[in-house]
DNA sequence: TTAGTTGGGTCCTCGAGAAA
DNA sequence: TTTCTCGAGGACCCAACTAA
């Protein structure tokens, strides 16, 4: 298979089969087609697979069948991009799997940190530019995307799920008690019937470059 | 004070329709 | 069958925030 578009030739013949590169569930459309890189394309009735080189999206072919469109897909992005870049695919398209998880109730979120139009639950955020909640979970130190929803509610039950799954029972006690107690004993500091009074300073030897000098204040 | 988590802005890639 | 175009989706990055 060789063609000339946009300056490129898309050659596959020195390219290994690579596996398709499988999207996430919750993205997929109807009548979508279920690999990264793959439309269908009504006017042919035939699946198209192409790749964005250089900032300009190449034609890899079109195909009956929606499975070799992926591999051709994968095999041009290996090609053009490296292992690295197909590996990232993989890896991005990698949304947590709570399909063996049963529904639990949403942690709510510590009340000091609520912001107006922000999630009452922990782990879910609005995206404005997509206006759906996003659910995330931190494991192992990396954040890891749970997947979109419209309604606020289902999202957070499903990071709830990928607390107990990935966390496991004892963390999601864990992160309720703690939401409840901090709510319990939250309290802030009323200083309205206080008089304004002179900072402290902190001692000459305290006094890192960059840091306050006064005592209690951090730069952020 | 540090490290982990959350929230938000920006920009790149994909998907889909239209035209060549 | 391929290319062009454009809007939407979503990933990346970093600042802000919090717990330890």
């Amino acid at each position: 298979k060789a063609r000339v578009q946009n300056q490129f030739i898309i050659d596959l013949s020195d390219v290994p089969k690579q596996p398709p590169i499988p999207k996430s569930s919750g993205v997929i459309k109807d009548g979508a087609s279920k690999y990264t890189g793959v439309t269908f394309h009504k006017q042919s009735n035939k699946w198209q697979a192409r790749i964005n080189i250089k900032g300009k999206q190449t034609s890899i072919g079109s195909y009956d069948n929606e499975e070799e469109a992926a591999v051709d897909y994968a095999r041009a992005l290996f090609k053009y991009k490296g292992q690295g870049a197909l590996e990232k695919a993989r890896k991005q398209n990698s949304f947590v799997d709570l399909a063996d998880v049963p529904p639990k109730s949403p942690i709510p979120k510590r009340a000091g940190r609520m912001k107006e139009g922000a999630s009452k639950y922990a782990g879910i955020y609005f995206r404005k530019e997509t206006k759906k909640w996003q659910a995330r979970i931190s494991v192992d130190g990396k954040v890891r995307r749970i997947g979109y929803y419209e309604d606020e509610v289902e999202a957070a039950v499903d990071c709830a799920r990928a607390v107990l799954k990935y966390k496991g029972q004892g963390a999601l006690d864990k992160a309720r008690e703690q939401r409840v107690q901090r709510v319990q004993s939250s309290f802030f500091v009323d200083l309205s019937g206080v008089s304004s009074q002179p900072p402290i300073l902190k001692s000459a030897c305290r006094n890192k470059e960059g840091a306050s000098k006064y005592a209690g204040i951090y730069f952020r």
